[in-house]
DNA sequence: AGTTTTATGTCAGTGTTGTTGACTTTCCAA
DNA sequence: TTGGAAAGTCAACAACACTGACATAAAACT
């Protein structure tokens, strides 16, 4: 077993409340353990999208736009919480390049509603695939208890307002 | 509670092996949440970096010295996994501005040794303090239970020979 | 002793991704 | 009809990664 020197202290306050007792050490491993895992986490799709030559923009702004199809500038644009004209650059490639499709909103016409085309669709499932297999080991070794406690700490861990973001997506699911 | 429609199905095989069965839209909220959770994680030192000027990459430099006092060179670019020219970068800042000092190794004296001057030992506070506020909030939040599977996963999520990085750190710890 | 390899540092150029600021067009809504 | 929101563009700039070439000192090898 990899993490068993993690023992934190546990005590059960008169109210009913667990406290934690952290060391700065057992903090500094979790701060290490994120830094690594999220390189493990990108080591993947980066090395997809460099044979493409695109970047880690294209592939967020692939994700969530696939995860999202009709979705607007403006929500992206909070949702990836860049600046407009750092999203656009990307997206003007994507939709020269024909991986995305900007069609004018329906209700109110200033919008733009981005789709993914064949292609686009294509390349996000690649990507999605080899990083969803990534995820995928990495529960399989932890077991179904991790992954609970996991995905608890990483929201915990998220600022607020992309909490919402997140809640938001989970509502719209269809699974 | 957030996490309650993580449900995931566990079966016992014959040979006492739990198998976890889990859908392409679980996957995909674990990197939704990943990448959330990434720019949470990164916010507060962010911040404070950018007060005095610095970036993400002084930080990993200091941090990293800052956990092996003494270590070369060529070790933290293992550890970064970065070109040296872009650590050198980093570093050459740190140096002159007196957050770091460079010291010829005494056993090979091409190798330089690197430690925090006092006022790097206080910028590295500065931004650990903040990262481990965050971190403890978030593991206050969710619990020990679920702190000890937010380690697994991640542990499981790293490359390989990232392990061995986290692995050689964990057992030169003195908590 | 002479050669090679290692560790470090540097210079120059390039690419991705982020930023600010200024400006335009379109179009909804009060 | 006027104000403001959504989108897009141009220009300049900064952080941080990359490649490639080259220099120096010291260790290691033959």
């Amino acid at each position: 077993m990899i993490c068993d020197e993690v023992v934190m202290s546990e005590r059960q306050s008169p109210g009913g409340q667990s406290l934690l007792f952290l060391t700065d050490e057992q903090l500094r491993k979790g701060i290490e353990a994120m830094f690594f895992a999220y390189r493990g986490f990108t080591a993947d799709p980066d090395r997809i999208l460099n044979k493409y030559g695109y970047g880690r923009a294209h592939h967020r702004a692939l994700h969530f736009i696939s995860r999202a199809p009709g979705t607007t500038v403006n929500n992206l644009l909070s949702i990836l919480g860049v600046t407009k004209q750092s999203l656009n650059r990307v997206l003007r490639t994507l939709i020269e390049d024909e991986l995305v499709e900007s069609r004018v909103g329906t209700r109110d016409k200033r919008e733009r509603n981005l789709f993914l085309t064949e292609n686009g669709t294509a390349l996000e499932q690649e990507l999605s695939d080899a990083q969803r297999e990534r995820m995928r080991q990495a529960y399989r070794e932890a077991g179904p208890e991790a992954v609970q406690g996991f995905r608890t700490v990483l929201e915990a861990m998220m600022d607020t307002d992309m909490q919402r973001h997140f809640t938001r997506m989970k509502e719209s699911r269809h699974d």
